[in-house]
DNA sequence: AGCACGCCGACT
DNA sequence: GTCGGCGTGCTC
């Protein structure tokens, strides 16, 4: 009998879903689960986590080669939430534990090619004899080089090198040697400390005489504590003499971690501010929780502007001086500075910023800080839900309601959903805030599983926004033809004089979002997917989903003719315009487009705030988060364009950025007007939307729920199946529907929609179509599912609970 | 994911 | 006959 370890190994396949067994070399006797180990794997090293320990016969097993951390990486709640999600969005383990750690995987595999060392170059040349020089050549240059990496190879030589090199490995002239460096390159400072007590350097100081460099390091020491190496350059104290110094046992280098953190030089804002009586009375009901250890989850509904923030700060600060650390959420980091500044105006360094646009250096030194205590607030988009933590005691999640805390890659986890299960185990509180709650949590709320609290006021007093609906039909009626409607120009106008700003939402991107020829109808669409191309100003015709472009035809490729034209507004037309109907008026626009890297948002969105520019547009990014003074005008240019869709959620979804788009309106001490757009003022998403209504559009959404049968009444869960081919795809969609049908016995409580073609057909050149169930309860779809064996195909992904039906 | 193994068509 | 194409299956 023997210690058997089992290991889950760290490679992005489905198909790889079981433990594989390792033994503990006799020093390596210390790891237990939730380790993060180096194990051999096939031919390779490969990174894995330890998820238990068995006994039993051990013959023909390999041992683990080493440990990649000074401690186990998940504790007993990380891994048990890892579980959970593998069990429940139906991926493997090690895809689910992949989650916990940052960059994905602790490893980097890098490739070189060597030389066989013991080949003469007789014996090569010999072996090659007939060949083309290519093949020597690459043998010289890998002789000269000792080894090469491939983009290295390619940069030397012309021609196919990978051919040339496979054959070259055939023929076992050359080797191909994988290396694995961690993925965490710690960068560290030498400091120097004294050896010797104060009292023992002050008695060197009085009896050595000489020395003036060891004189000076002495008293530095003496006076400072450490030094580092800047420190010794400034005192003219040479490495020689801290060399003598270190072997004489007088002082001791020591290495510390340095934080590489770009978010170090954030602005900050003004200090707390005191709670008004509508948060202090929220705030009661969640302490009670936060104080006694227990599992709770609050949906705090609370209108645009009525300090939500304000009521997060409190209780974080609470769940730290219980010594426990806490995860906030927030939608998108880039658009939610303005917390992300409220954190640490208030918290200093005890905040750590995770995201997905840190580089894995500084979410490596973020991670460090938490793991050693330094901080206790982990601040980030979705994956922050994944921070190691010891002690979790509270996770907040902000705009409850967004999409983007789902993740639509596998594994398709809700972070939402992760939170709750990890807050449940930690024993932590759970805090989700919305002006406008998802239809779903508000259900939840309701039925008593979350606690509902409310705050229905803005914080400062301010009123909410006048909404004026403006029916696009009439407009037309009247002979207007631009995009913007009278009133909405009115509006603009108006607020421009008085010197205020505006924010106008447009959710399409690009210039014109179709081309047609108008001779025969044919839309210019990507030859890969299934979708129309956007006309950009740049002249070039895109496609959103798979980033190509081509230029426009002249002729259209269909019937010839010329007539070809564009329809359709996007944000780069709307910026025209705007700039036609508004000359003085400075604009700035914000979408994909204009928005790159880290800091892209933020610098668009401080420049507004400043006041350099009168009216910012763009898609759906300029309704959230930010709370500037002085806009005291929205107008949402179509408010129809996500009512649309062909999904159930559309209508919530309308409503939210409406009501989103609105509460950006009047912050500040003049209250403000908003202006929107329709085709469809009587829509209940619309119309409950320009009152603020959030109890009235909930209850007409949940009654239109109820009679489909969509959630919250119903689980959803899809499966998309792809294939190269259409008809394939058509078959195994409906092989794979039927055995469903078969498996779940379609009734009352479920129901199987499809196989239907995808919305977007095809993607990349895959044909994809899409099946729906829709249960009372997943758990039984769940284990149909992996019965079978749908989990495990590379051709079906499976998307339980997904955010959109499309 | 890599890589070995294996079975086919296209050439020296 | 060799080479190299990629489909299948395995990695403790």
């Amino acid at each position: 009998m023997q210690k058997i370890i089992l290991v889950m190994i760290n490679l992005p396949v489905k198909t790889i879903n079981k433990a594989f067994s390792y033994l503990l070399p006799p020093e390596l006797q210390f790891i237990r689960a939730g380790w993060r180990v180096l194990v051999p794997f096939g031919s390779r090293k490969v990174e894995g986590f330890v998820v238990s320990t068995d006994s039993g016969n051990g013959d023909g097993l390999k041992y683990i080669i080493e440990a990649l951390d000074d401690l186990p990486w998940f504790d007993e709640n990380m891994l048990q939430t890892a579980k959970w999600i593998s069990d429940y969005y139906l991926c493997s383990l090690a895809e689910a534990m992949r989650l916990f750690i940052p960059g994905k995987t602790g490893l980097k595999t890098s490739l070189a090619y060597q030389l066989c060392p013991d080949l003469s170059c007789n014996e090569i040349e010999a072996a090659l004899a007939g060949k083309s020089d290519q093949y020597l050549a690459a043998c010289e240059y890998l002789a000269g080089h000792g080894s090469a990496s491939l983009p290295q190879i390619y940069k030397q030589l012309t021609g196919d090198c990978l051919k040339t090199l496979n054959y070259l490995v055939n023929k076992k002239i050359v080797v191909k040697k994988y290396s694995t460096v961690k993925q965490d390159k710690p960068k560290y400072e030498t400091f120097l400390k004294l050896a010797i007590t104060p009292a023992e350097a002050e008695q060197l100081l009085r009896v050595s005489g000489h020395r003036p460099a060891r004189r000076r390091l002495l008293t530095a020491l003496l006076s400072k504590g450490v030094l580092a190496k800047a420190d010794l350059k400034l005192l003219n104290i040479s490495q020689d003499t801290v060399k003598r110094s270190l072997a004489g046992g007088l002082i001791v280098a020591e290495q510390k971690r340095l934080l590489r953190n770009s978010y170090a030089g954030l602005a900050h804002e003004a200090g707390a501010i005191r709670l008004n009586q509508q948060q202090q009375q929220v705030l009661q009901q969640i302490m009670p929780a936060v104080v006694n250890r227990q599992y709770r989850s609050f949906l705090l509904h609370g209108i645009t502007g009525s300090g939500k923030t304000q009521v997060y700060l409190e209780v974080v600060a609470a769940v730290r001086k219980k010594r426990r650390q806490a995860i906030v959420l927030v939608p998108e980091i880039a658009l939610t500075s303005q917390i992300v500044a409220r954190f640490q105006t208030r918290f200093n360094d005890d905040v750590v910023v995770l995201h997905s646009k840190l580089s894995i250096d500084e979410r490596n030194d973020a991670i460090w800080r938490l793991r050693t205590g330094q901080a206790g607030i982990v601040i980030g988009a979705r994956s922050a839900v994944f921070a190691p933590l010891d002690d979790l005691g509270a996770v907040i999640i902000d705009e409850e309601h967004e999409f983007t805390y789902k993740q639509e890659e596998a594994p398709r986890y809700h972070a939402r959903e992760v939170a709750l299960k990890r807050a449940e185990l930690a024993e932590g509180v759970v805090l989700m805030g919305s002006a406008t709650p998802s239809v779903e949590s508000y259900y939840q709320a309701v039925r008593h599983t979350h606690t509902l609290l409310e705050l229905p006021d803005r914080a400062d007093g301010a009123s909410l926004p006048e909404v004026e609906l403006v029916d696009m039909r009439e407009e037309l009626r009247c002979g207007r033809r631009s995009v913007i409607s009278l009133a909405l120009r009115n509006l603009i106008n108006a607020a421009i004089a008085r010197g205020e700003q505006v924010i106008i939402l447009l959710n399409r991107r690009g210039y014109s979002t179709f081309v047609m020829c108008r001779e025969c109808g044919h839309v210019m669409s990507c030859s890969n997917c299934a979708v129309s191309l956007v006309y950009h100003k740049s002249g070039r015709l895109r496609c959103h989903y798979c980033q190509t472009s081509v230029t426009p035809p002249d002729v259209c490729p269909v019937c010839s003719s010329r007539y070809i034209r564009y329809f359709g507004t996007g944000t780069q037309r709307l910026e025209d315009e705007l700039a036609k109907t508004f000359p003085t008026a400075r604009m700035i626009r914000m979408d994909q487009d204009t928005t790159g890297g880290k800091l892209g948002h933020d610098r668009i969105l401080q420049a507004f705030a400043q006041g350099n520019y009168d009216i910012l547009l763009g898609t759906q990014m300029v309704a959230k988060g930010h709370d500037i003074k002085n806009v005291t005008a929205v107008g949402i240019i179509t408010a129809d364009s996500i009512l649309n869709l062909p999904d159930f959620r559309a209508a919530e979804r309308t409503f939210a950025l409406i009501t989103q788009a609105a509460g950006r309106a009047g912050r500040g001490a003049v209250s403000g007007k908003v202006v929107i757009q329709t085709y469809n003022p009587e829509h209940y998403a619309i119309e409950t939307g320009s009152r603020h209504a959030y109890a009235d559009f909930y209850e007409q959404e949940l009654s239109l729920r109820q009679s489909l049968f969509y959630p919250p009444f119903s689980k959803i869960t899809k499966l998309t199946v792809t294939a190269p081919e259409e008809g394939e795809v058509h078959r195994s969609a409906a092989d794979i529907a039927a055995a469903l049908t078969s498996a779940l016995a379609s009734s009352d409580s479920t129901k199987i929609l499809g196989p239907f073609v995808a919305p977007i057909a095809r993607i990349s050149n895959s044909f994809r179509m899409h099946i729906l169930i829709k249960s009372v309860e997943n758990a039984p779809v769940r284990l149909q599912l992996s019965l079978l064996k749908l989990h495990l195909r590379a051709d079906v992904s499976i998307d339980v609970d997904p955010v959109n039906v499309m």
